[in-house]
DNA sequence: TCAATATAGATTGTTGAACAATATATTTCT
DNA sequence: AGAAATATATTGTTCAACAATCTATATTGA
């Protein structure tokens, strides 16, 4: 794993930090998080904070309720089929556009092959990011850097609610040959089979999302 | 017309006027907005105004340089062809979601009917409005608030363009009846037929606003 | 003259303090 | 207990200041 490069402005870092903070399920899913006690632990300005705030809130991952403050997203159920309706969207999209020889095709093989050997080795947290990566670059198939930085949006709120649950552990586990499968068909341009399969995924994912859902952590620490 | 809810903190309210200023090509494309000079301009502090900006970009209507400032977006040719790949995805999506029925198609077929009605009129302007709002609706048929963000976001970009844009005029004449074509055949449920006009729609206008790009505004108040 | 360098000026990045406006918690009263 | 009034805390916003960075100007050297 490379480092994360340190660059950019205040705002900027502590934009990744509290984005990364969020995504690890350091806070709870609906926690407030005040602007003082924030700016503090991270060692900025409240003003430096604000701006940093506006940012995640438009990104979808923190709430801004005016003179109240912002909070950690909570998506419920409600939240996470819509995150799934979007996902077939653009990921139908994706398997229509894919072409032969293109290099996101490329990547996806080796995110196949590395998912694979992580799973080996047990290691579920580098499946799940590697799954991740996998349908990244299966949307990167449509050339358009704004659908993807869509699809990035909706895979980060994902990525909340996977840090806001228990048992993250092996809930990526069962993809691995699923995209396999998928990547072949795609290579091999039986969009129809490929679509098909995309759906059974998706399906799948979405299903064993929900129901990870019902034992959230939420339980624990419950926050109005 | 209805006037502008005013609502919202001093931060929101300047964030949609600036924005509005973008879309209504108030500035140029590219052009740098000074922080102390938009800020007394808008009569607000330049922390505040630093939050909007902040805000704007994240829509992708300012681009943030690091140390250098805001500068007003300036999609070129290649950013039109990005935008339009990510409505293809997302309104054949629209198509293939389309339920009888569904609200969002009562809609459309109102907006059809005023989008007609300021054509005869020969208000342009009211009609690419309609325009918009007509897709917007189509995108409904989604059901997921995140494709409408992310169809938004993409439209306001568009709309930047049009901004940007000399002859605003007639360049959504054509396809006030185009629209009425693919509201009927999404009303009777003919998906391949729908499919295929919304294709020659994207095309058509896409081609039409990559057209209207090189004779842009940029070549009188050019900036670098 | 031209290019490289050094200087000066302007702009952004960030902070801290201050205060008004709003929300939350506490107390008081019936 | 429930409602009203008070007190407290938090957000919204501004201002002034300074460091860091960029930009334009002036200077120097070949």
């Amino acid at each position: 794993m490379l480092a994360d490069i340190e660059q950019g402005s205040l705002a900027s870092k502590a934009a990744t930090e509290i984005r990364n903070m969020l995504i690890e399920g350091h806070f709870g899913p609906g926690e407030k998080l005040s602007e003082v006690q924030v700016a503090s632990q991270l060692g900025i300005s409240r003003n430096t904070l604000r701006e940093v705030f506006r940012i995640l809130a438009s990104q979808g991952l923190l709430i801004h309720v005016p003179n109240r403050g912002a909070f950690v997203a909570a998506p419920d159920e409600a939240a996470v089929i819509d995150i799934y309706r979007t996902r077939r969207v653009i990921q139908r999209g994706a398997v229509h556009a894919a072409a032969l020889g293109h290099p996101a095709l490329a990547r996806m093989q080796a995110l196949v092959a590395d998912a694979g050997n992580m799973r080996d080795g047990g290691n579920w947290q580098a499946v799940g990011t590697l799954n991740m990566d996998f349908h990244r670059a299966m949307v990167e198939l449509c050339d358009s850097s704004r659908l993807s930085a869509c699809f990035d949006l909706v895979m980060a709120e994902l990525r909340l609610v996977f840090g806001q649950l228990i048992d993250t552990g092996h809930l990526h586990e069962p993809y691995v040959e699923l995209n396999a499968s998928l990547y072949k068909l795609l290579l091999e341009g039986r969009t129809a089979e490929a679509l098909s399969l995309l759906d059974h995924y998706l399906v799948q994912s979405e299903r064993s999302v929900l129901a990870a859902l019902h034992r959230r952590r939420s339980d624990q620490k419950a926050v109005t």
